[in-house]
DNA sequence: CTCACAATACTGACCAGTCAGTATTGTGAG
DNA sequence: CTCACAATACTGACTGGTCAGTATTGTGAG
């Protein structure tokens, strides 16, 4: 707070901003805490001041992200009334957003996984989150006769990995372009529920 | 090796069954070489003398049960001759390993994600490997008219993305049951590239 | 005896987390 | 405004527990 944006950042966006790009690097556990410290020119001792530990740290960016991802989606839902539609630009959205943001995305998708017990809890929350998201407004779009009925359910799980392995393989490699994935990833999902544009 | 099927199993067979326990229960980080140890009632010493270290000794778990799941998939695709019919076949199969082996299901798609550097290669590899397999008989299937032309290469990734992701969440909740999600997820997928049963 | 394998005791690198101290900013009394 | 003091923000050398990996010793089959 009381700084300009375009100013010398807070110290502790400077932390955010250098776990996330070491976190997202390198994973959680080949993350040391001093090239955090080396990466965003602060002290270890303010990394402690900020955050209780190395694991609320990065969790602090998970949910971070996970919040703007949500927040992106309900506001382009929000424009549109119709039920087909509104699950079209969600998805535009989501990928919109996960394509703006390389880095958060594998952190998201890739570097929040497997890490153990402790964060399984905070990878289905978040996973349960964006699924029960998908399956509102596909459950809205069966209502209103734009879709055929289906067990929402797994169809709100399969368009999520659908999508989760699709923006992987485009934060990797950078193929397939924003364009074609969304050229070619909406209608086949709008498809699979058996909606023909 | 040179034993009998049922008999006692070789010490490196024991190991590898009490280290699949304990990994994919805890992931790799969270697993002592202790604990295996002591699941398997071997000794650390036998560890090393098998494997090289830890991670050798996970990734072939990894590769294991790569291995297997690709292998049934070719299995059953050998048996039918019809383009969309062998992809039919081919997720039915995987399905059914996946189902059999719920803890190397997870160990593969959850506890061998977000592992760092050294990892990451492997898990692209694996990845591509199933990637490729799945595009390899949806281009079949184009190429002799089952379905209409597409992306395979996104189509690839977007099934697969969305297997793991309700193959996951059956693993950890148990629900939907594999019947379910047979019903559901082969429809869903095909319709996904315009075909109709 | 020896060799392949197995069991146990041990080592030391590593790194998250600590803390005593310093710097910076805030405040309100004179 | 300015000075005394306090509160907050930050620093970085240090520590202690952990655990992968190793050295040593045991054993039984051929």
């Amino acid at each position: 707070m009381s700084e300009h944006a375009s100013d010398t950042p807070s110290t502790r966006e400077r932390i955010l901003d250098a776990a996330m790009n070491i976190f997202s690097a390198k994973g959680f556990h080949d993350t040391k805490l001093d090239e955090i410290v080396a990466e965003g020119g602060i002290s270890k001792g303010s990394i402690y001041f900020h955050f209780p530990n190395k694991e609320k740290l990065f969790i602090a960016l998970v949910d971070q992200f996970a919040d703007l991802i949500e927040r992106r989606a309900k506001e382009a839902i929000m424009q549109e009334t119709q039920g087909i539609r509104r699950v079209q630009v969600a998805l535009e959205a989501v990928l919109e957003t996960f394509g703006k943001y390389r880095r958060p995305a594998k952190l998201l998708l890739v570097q929040a996984v497997g890490l153990g017990t402790v964060f399984e809890r905070k990878r289905m929350e978040v996973n349960d989150r964006f699924a029960l998201l998908i399956k509102t407004y596909l459950d809205e779009a069966v209502a209103d006769g734009s879709i055929a009925p289906v067990d929402t359910a797994i169809v709100a799980h399969a368009w999520m990995g659908a999508i989760y392995s699709v923006v992987i393989q485009w934060v990797y490699t950078g193929e397939p372009s924003k364009e074609e994935i969304m050229d070619a990833l909406l209608p086949l999902l709008l498809k699979s529920v058996g909606y023909q544009e």
